[in-house]
DNA sequence: CACCCAAGTCGTATGTAGAG
DNA sequence: CTCTACATACGACTTGGGTG
């Protein structure tokens, strides 16, 4: 296992390469897109214990077969198989050790892509589906090639392919009739939430109380914590933090707003309160963040 | 103006049980 | 299915002092 930079500001993925796997870790605090990490697993023993992430995770049996699970659902997958988890959701999986084994896994969120992002949501416990056209692979390799070469515009190139992956995967995962029929059963609730979903979204701030918004979607507090978890995969606060995070983020990167002002737009009690805020949840200040943003766009453009 | 630190307090989110 | 009530853990915030 080695740990090298693919060595081009804004573009910066931490590679690890063995025999078993190979994998590229983003670094977060420059990367814009929407990409996490991209790997392929290379080994007939390939399993991973039981957990859950904060992001969502697509998966490609590119060779051979195994099983997963979410949540209790299982599910066996053979090549040409796509599954996804969504946030929260707790995952295990395994190859079924007989054959050679490669599978394609993507970690990714909707940082700048939130209109994407309902519909993902939305869907069911429909996580595997036959990708007759490689979409993962071909993706994946593609965005490879990009973290290893770090080629010029590289950033804009895999937010690109990026794009155009979360569609086709989408379109796959939604031409499911029996998919729909479930959806009309739980159409009722599940509004409610993405309504909820939508208010959040036309409305980033910090003040945010699930109290708050549960009054104004006339449900009780603890009701809506619960079906909005069940839903949507992570607590409510949780969502509300990484929004604002999100657009604080944004501003810090894209606009001259002093921390202040950003930090009052988004309704926090005091700049300290932001500042902390900030930092707890990314590991620098947001003048911090500004300044390595910044730097890492002008080295981007040389 | 922006940031850091430490300590203490307070409020919120969450989980669970049970009721209508 | 939806709600209330309650307990608990933990994160958020304040405060005050200091630095660059």
């Amino acid at each position: 296992m080695g740990g090298t930079g693919s060595g081009k500001a804004g573009l910066r993925a931490v590679c690890r390469e063995s025999d078993r796997e190979l994998r590229y870790d983003m670094e977060s605090m420059l990367w814009r897109g929407n990409l996490n990490y991209i790997g392929i697993v290379l080994h007939e023993s390939w399993c991973v214990e039981s957990h859950s992430h904060d992001h969502f995770e697509l998966c490609y049996v590119a060779s051979g077969s195994g099983w997963f699970s979410i949540d209790g659902s299982f599910f066996r997958v053979s090549k040409g198989d796509l599954f996804l988890t969504k946030p929260g959701e707790r995952h295990q999986g395994a190859a079924s050790g007989d054959t050679a084994f490669q599978l394609y896994f993507l970690g990714f969120n909707f940082d700048q892509l939130s209109g994407l992002e309902y519909d993902y949501y939305r869907l069911d416990m429909n996580r595997a589906k036959k990708d007759e056209h490689q979409i993962l692979k071909q993706a994946g390799d593609r965005i490879m090639q990009e973290l290893r070469n770090a080629r010029p515009r590289g950033e804009e190139m895999v937010h690109g392919i990026m794009v155009q992956l979360l569609v086709s995967v989408l379109r796959v995962f939604q031409t499911d009739q029996h998919a729909e029929e479930v959806e009309e059963q739980r159409e009722r609730p599940l509004s409610n939430m993405l309504d909820v979903l939508d208010y959040l979204h036309a409305e980033v701030h910090a003040s945010h109380t699930i109290e708050g918004i549960a009054e104004k979607f006339h449900l009780s507090r603890t009701h809506l914590a619960r079906e909005f978890k069940r839903h949507i995969g992570i607590p409510l606060g949780e969502y509300v933090r990484n929004q604002c995070l999100d657009k604080a983020k944004h501003d810090l990167k894209e606009t001259n707003e002093t921390v202040s002002s950003i930090g009052e737009k988004l309704r926090f009690p005091s700049i300290h309160a932001f500042s902390l805020f900030f930092k707890r949840h990314t590991g620098l200040s947001p003048q911090a963040f500004r300044t390595v943003s910044l730097a890492s766009q002008h080295g981007a453009k040389r």
